[in-house]
DNA sequence: GTCAGTCACTTAACACTGTAAAGCATACCC
DNA sequence: GGGTATGCTTTACAGTGTTAAGTGACTGAC
């Protein structure tokens, strides 16, 4: 059965144009590779990846989908915190991690203008699935946080919140990615940026009980605040 | 004395290029503009904009250092504000509606990576003074908050607290700018985000002295948790 | 007042970019 | 085995940032 071979062979180049693609963009950088580029990586010419794309953007798009799919799979573990305000500031940290070690595919994911594009049928399916969609995830630990009392008065819409706490860390992220090197700023470690902001936030989130549980929890010493 | 004159024509037809170009990079978007459509807006061709600049980069990091004047002219008047815990909260605000109203030149300002360019010496006149320098009048509130007795214990470092601040504010804008028509995040209203999250932040570094007075000064109304 | 020189611009050209059209083999299906 | 579709190549086009050479006007000096 040939025609079902030719479409795993087909799936195939596209992965190896996607790999290739994907290695050169964390060697070089977005800007410096180009179609031939990555064609040639793979031993192709430039128009051969029309083919298996309908345009670059097209092909960034599908670079971006996998590495969404590697990012929400780090995530996944973390559910298993039952602690739904430690579940939180966790979340945070891997979402940090995961920009800091791959800051490429960040800056496709996070850092890009939304192109105006529908959704995928396959996309949707993990859309609001807090097993396959972090922010869902991250957005139903706030919830349960709520529905457990952790929360101050007054904060009743985990949507809100999900999306306040996300900005936090986004920043975080989107800072050090782009000004890291700026010798403008005198930045302090990113470890200690991280523990404040996520510690710093939560608190002005949560109730007193609710913020010694998650201090106890990921603790509190002042190492955090060295200046290296 | 037609040698002078001449400088001052030069500085004139770059002032020009320039404006030229801000108008075409809010009007189509950075990656719409190139040198040959800012040179025709003026009626130029594309080279003549090397007499002025020594590449486009070069140009627009002379667009930049001029936004970021504007910038920093725009949170000026702030710095009358007595209470340091409230201008905190002022600039913040101050800074996200720059953001949003300024997008394309937000973007170059703070969501391009930084080029590895030694700063100018007329911008290092400009840096740590609180006067002009953006970053150093929020860091030098913070500094005021901290010795006035304002922050909870453990926070010693006006720096490591002023990256935090900043941070969640840039997050709070640059998701805004890029994802802000993403129909996959159900956005509540940049109003409510930006008071839930500048009160969060400060509610965690505060002192419930503090934090009250602050309330006091910016509202504390649920209105603003409204999910428009 | 004229002549040389400088300066701001032009045109032409180069090496790229993403992309479309056309050509050419190979491998499949009947 | 012959017709056809597939997957690639070559060629080509319009556009990019940038450089080199050419041109005309204005400047300063004699």
């Amino acid at each position: 059965m040939p025609a079902t071979r030719q479409i795993k062979e087909q799936a195939r180049v596209k992965a190896r144009i996607l790999r290739a693609a994907r290695a050169l963009f964390v060697k070089h950088g977005y800007e410096a590779v180009s179609l031939r580029r990555i064609a040639g990586a793979i031993g192709y010419t430039a128009p051969a990846l029309y083919t298996h794309f309908s345009s670059k953007e097209d092909l960034l798009l599908e670079l971006c989908r996998a590495e969404f799919t590697t990012f929400s799979d780090g995530l996944t573990p973390l559910n298993a915190i039952a602690d739904p305000v430690v579940r939180i500031y966790r979340f945070g940290e891997a979402y940090v991690h995961f920009a800091v070690r791959h800051p490429e595919a960040y800056r496709f994911m996070f850092m890009l203008p939304v192109p105006p594009v529908e959704p995928q049928p396959e996309d949707l399916a993990k859309f609001d699935n807090p097993e396959m969609d972090g922010y869902a995830a991250h957005r139903e630990a706030i919830a349960q946080a709520m529905a457990a009392g952790d929360l101050r008065a007054g904060h009743t819409d985990p949507e809100l919140v999900a999306q306040v706490l996300w900005s936090g860390v986004h920043g975080l992220a989107s800072l050090h990615i782009t000004h890291q090197n700026d010798p403008c700023v005198p930045w302090r470690s990113l470890a200690s940026r991280l523990h404040t902001l996520l510690l710093a936030t939560l608190s002005g989130f949560l109730k007193p009980e609710a913020e010694s549980r998650l201090r106890g929890a990921v603790g509190d010493e002042r190492g955090a605040e060295t200046h290296a």
